[in-house]
RNA sequence: UCCCCGGUAGCUCAACGGUAGAGCGGCUGACUGUUAAUCAGUAGGUUCCAGGUUCGAAUCCUGGCCGGGGAGCCA
């Protein structure tokens, strides 16, 4: 005999007035004399469960009494409407049985601070709120690879141990792979992803990245998940033009399929709504003049207030200063054209304009801050063994990216989006942390 | 790496130089409509660690450890 539930808690309104048998975990329960109620979670949903003593054999009954939060059981018993239940449904219990009975759950349906949270990171994926991140985060995966799979890319997955740094700029995590020297945990899977776009024509990788930078914000994690589509013969503005519908289907289908989980977490979607394409473009030039203006007017930033500082041309943007762009759209934004100097080395110069790249970074609303980067790369190969010595990097080391460009060079763009930003904007979480079942940071690799 | 803040019961916090406490959670009991129930009782402490000042330190000082918020960097 299967060990299953008979029915999942979201289906429960097509069992009205019949008899069935849930399985799960006790989220809640009050005790009033000969009545107990238990709120019982099974994954899908929560509903009440009402223990009346009349109802029940009294092995039952002091069974009911038992469970301690989060304890497991089953449960068995007719599905009813009842207005006083939060669901608008209830189960009237006929039997109790344990599985697993809890005491001393350590977190309470009250208070507890972010530390002792993270420490019980491995519980608190129970709760009501982090279930609704993680299933907002699920949808995120889901509609984007639904997205491009619909759209005829393959996905194509590259090493997540590589032997050499692809942008050379931020710190690696370090291991040593056998007898051939430090092999280093992938940042990015661009340049691997690149050989596959000259196969296929429109490719994607997805999968973890990791950064090794000592950064210690709310938008940073040192692991977290990247999708980075590829398209052959396809320019900066063709990749601006595929992320907007690629983001814009995105928040649709979260909008649509987890609206439930959006109410949990509080989410005011009214802005998420206005999502469509086309997403409003200004040059790093026009963004530069704003910032100043701004700068020079007293401007401040969200959350603590900060006076915006000016910038000169040239310097890459600080988390303020895309804020404040942010914070002038109702919709994400593209800020195009950076210099190249603060650019990776692969980016394609504007013809007219060698100091600027074609690349795009994409600015979410509500001060989430870059949820996309993304470049039309550079396919002349004189260009690009250039700009590696530029940059200081080892040419022995990119001789097979070199070689995509000696065969069959064409044209190609592509960008990465971060799963976890972009589930922060959706969800309107404050901290990245939340987005992820078990967050790596500077200070914290446990649990 | 830099700046700011914190560490007291399982949890959230109070006590701020003079007997270490409350609420929640646990346990025992009462209650037929609770939603973080309510009520009564009960157990529960190396006040992060090491020095120092003092008649006396959770409290003041020095150093360390562990976290949190932000910056830079990035998605």
């Amino acid at each position: 005999m299967s060990l299953l539930p008979s029915t999942y808690i979201e289906h429960i309104a097509g069992y009205e007035g019949q008899q069935v048998t849930l399985a799960g975990w006790v989220y809640n329960k009050t005790e009033k004399g000969k009545l107990i109620f238990i709120q019982l979670r099974d994954g899908t949903g929560t509903i009440q469960c009402v223990v009346f003593k009349k109802n029940v054999s009294e092995e039952a009954f002091k069974a009911a009494q038992s469970l301690g939060q989060e304890s497991s059981c089953y449960i068995d018993g007719m599905v009813r409407a009842d207005p006083r239940s939060p669901s608008g449904y209830e189960i009237d219990v006929r039997d109790v049985r344990p599985v697993s009975i809890t005491q001393d759950y350590p977190i309470t349906p009250k208070e507890h601070g972010i530390e002792f949270l993270m420490a019980h990171r491995h519980l608190w994926v129970r709760s009501s709120k982090q279930h609704a991140l993680l299933r907002i985060r699920h949808e995120v995966i889901a509609a984007a690879q639904e997205y491009l799979n619909n759209n005829g890319f393959v996905r194509f997955d590259t090493p997540i141990l590589t032997p050499v740094a692809a942008e050379g700029t931020t710190n690696l995590f370090a291991t040593q792979y056998f007898d051939l020297g430090m092999a280093y945990l992938a940042q990015t899977g661009q340049l691997y992803v690149e050989a596959g776009m000259m196969s296929f024509g429109k490719v994607y990788c997805f999968g973890p990245t990791f950064r090794a930078e000592k950064s210690k914000t709310r938008r940073h994690l040192t692991e977290f998940w990247m999708i980075e589509p590829e398209v052959a013969f396809a320019d900066q503005e063709d990749n601006m033009v595929l992320q907007e519908h690629f983001v814009s289907y995105i928040v649709k289908r979260v909008l649509e399929r987890r609206a439930e989980d959006l109410r949990t977490l509080e989410r005011d979607t009214t802005a998420l709504e206005k999502i469509a394409p086309p997403f409003p473009r200004i040059s790093y030039d026009e963004a530069i003049d704003l910032i100043n203006k701004a700068a020079a007017q007293g401007v401040t930033v969200p959350p603590e207030q900060h006076p915006l500082p000016p910038l000169e041309w040239g310097e890459d943007f600080g988390a303020p200063h895309e804020t404040y762009i942010a914070s002038l759209f109702e919709k994400p934004v593209f800020i195009v054209n950076y210099p190249a100097a603060v650019k990776a080395f692969y980016m394609q110069p504007v013809a007219d304009r060698p100091e600027v790249v074609h690349c795009a970074d994409l600015i979410a609303p509500e001060g989430y801050g870059e949820i996309i980067g993304g470049s039309q790369r550079i396919h002349d190969v004189e260009l690009l063994e250039q700009r590696l010595r530029e940059h200081g990097l080892n040419i022995e080391d990119y001789q097979w990216y070199l070689d995509l460009r000696r065969y069959g060079s064409v044209p190609h763009s592509g960008f990465g989006m971060g799963i976890e930003r972009c589930t922060a904007w959706i969800a309107g979480t404050r901290h990245i942390r939340e987005t992820i079942s078990f967050p790596r940071q500077l200070y914290r690799i446990y649990p």
